[in-house]
DNA sequence: ATCCTGATGGCAATCGATTGCCATTTCTTG
DNA sequence: CAAGAAATGGCAATCGATTGCCATCAGGAT
């Protein structure tokens, strides 16, 4: 089923076929009305690399993700397939497996078969992602580089938030448990933690970095007890959740020897043991606002907001609690 | 950078330099050393919608799943992706959002733009996916149809073995609770269960059906506790995860008072309370197989084999234990 | 009646790569 | 050494849709 069969059908010219399809506009009412009925008729679906190849347009996204397995991920998934979905676009899943090198590669492939990227935790330096909005809309969300617009979920002020609460339960010894190093939220919620701890004039100590899996988080709680903190921040739910798990295994209590807190508020932070203390991050709708940021850009709105930043709350659960005596 | 700027460098026709590239055994070894560096060097990507036009091949392959937030699809994901990628395809991922509708709207679109489809758990009548079958080389996973080629892993095996589980733990009343109507390893599930539960004389009953999500379980909490049942097996562990926290928030005792065991052991079922005995699925490995399966066909190896059965087993945590004294 | 404008539809080029077919060259082989 | 086979490279058509440009026509203004 091509435009040209229609054309046949209908005794059209397949310019006008294509046109009574694509920009409904520009042929008249009766013409359209009944070459749509044909191409429903004969269930016509436009050719979409065809499509793409003449008109450079592919109505496809590509989001790329650091790992899919990555619950954090989901919600930001689901709200950019929705938003597309809504706007006719196909979304293509990219898993850049935490690898630069891997990230690079897979760009310069998926280049020309996609109208935008939205670089969900990009582990690119930050003239490497100035470099590729030379070539294609770009939208990052949860980093920052200059000149490409983005959404990024606010766990600095969080860490804060999270530092406050801390503090206020009588912590003062507070380590930072560190994600990967290329990440760039990752550093943001370190310099976060840093500033909010020193306006109580305290220090705060890192340890890491670590990998951004449960696995990392057995590493992680060895590495904490060392450090002799009654709490700590970690960069996000899943390292959190690891250093739970260990910490039991080891018979050390939380919150009574150590409180958790853990970023993100991802599936499983409310029914670990015990429930997590964690930042909740609007995830879905990062993934919602980010789409809508790319698209709002092939439409020229250039105008429109650059740079979102979405809020995040502490959500308290119960692996925070007051710091033991000494 | 296009074929033909390389063709214009070396001095090659278009046609040469097109099968340099892809059909190396076609050209000269000189040339093609020649015309492979000038695309090194100009920083070549084949145009992918071009290729798809004219070849007809799109190096892609959909993946339909019904729920992207669901975690049981995190490992199919991820390990389709792994083959794929070894391969040198892409992935597209689609959610269908548990919608046969959509689920056929979106097939008939992406159609031609992929090389083939992996269906997880497809909400489709089973004529719809042999009438797929016959424009499309698929395979489905955890579904069955005839003349389709799939991978489905063994969980009514698996739930024999959950029965067993829990008719040696003294349980004689055991609930199956139900997840979507129009899920094939649904019914594949609640079938294995009546007949092992009939080996021992013992009547099987259910409750649901219920979406295949954790808010669904409290409603399935509930109905349970109102069978008076001593131990239920959930459709999947998203259900019995719900379950457990509305058993929980309801003060029953698990597994004093009710057994549970879920199916699928996704992310959180280990570290949820109490940790779920659930039935372990080699989800990756499924992703995985069912890729190689539908690459396999492409290379019209057509004799190799058609339907993969992948061996569940159970895993027994502390959501499960001794029927409580009547 | 004349000229202009806007609406409408067709022609044909184009996007970038693939591929069937053919001409030429080189290699076998008897 | 001749004849046939294999290797190699080019030409041109092709995939399906889009789009710039032009021809035609109707309607309106003067």
């Amino acid at each position: 089923m091509t435009i040209n069969d229609i054309a046949a059908r209908t005794g059209f010219a397949a310019s006008t076929v294509s046109r009574a399809l694509s920009r409904p506009g520009r042929v008249n009412r009766v013409t359209r009305e009944r070459i749509q009925a044909a191409a429903r008729e004969l269930n016509y679906v436009p050719n979409v690399p065809a499509r793409a190849l003449s008109s450079g347009r592919t109505a496809t996204v590509a989001v790329l993700v650091s790992d899919v397995t990555n619950p954090f991920y989901f919600g930001l998934i689901r709200g950019a397939q929705h938003e597309l979905r809504a706007a006719g676009y196909a979304q293509m899943l990219v898993d850049t497996e935490d690898s630069p090198e891997l990230e690079t590669r897979l760009l310069s492939t998926v280049r020309q078969s996609v109208d935008g990227v939205i670089l969900a935790a990009s582990r690119l330096p930050g003239r490497a992602i100035i470099g590729i909005t030379a070539e294609l809309p770009v939208v990052t969300v949860n980093r920052n580089a200059p000149g490409v617009r983005s959404v990024v979920i606010d766990s600095p002020d969080g860490v804060m938030q999270a530092v406050e609460h801390l503090i206020s339960l009588g912590h003062r010894q507070v380590v930072y448990v560190a994600g990967p190093s290329c990440s760039w939220a990752n550093e943001a919620r370190w310099r976060a933690m840093r500033t909010a701890m020193a306006k109580h004039g305290l220090a705060a100590t890192r340890i890491g970095p670590f990998g951004a899996s449960r696995r990392s988080g057995s590493a992680a709680a060895d590495a904490l007890l060392n450090t002799g903190a009654t709490a700590c921040i970690a960069f996000n739910d899943l390292i959190a959740i690891g250093i739970l798990r260990r910490l039991g295994e080891r018979g050390v209590d939380v919150p009574g020897e150590i409180s958790v807190v853990g970023c993100d508020d991802i599936f499983g932070a409310d029914f670990c043991s015990p429930p997590l203390t964690t930042l909740a991050a609007p995830v879905e709708q990062a993934g919602r606002v980010a789409v809508s940021m790319l698209l709002e850009q092939n439409l020229a709105v250039r105008a429109s907001r650059r740079n979102v930043i979405l809020p995040t709350h502490l959500t308290v659960r119960q692996s925070s609690g007051r710091a033991p005596r000494r």
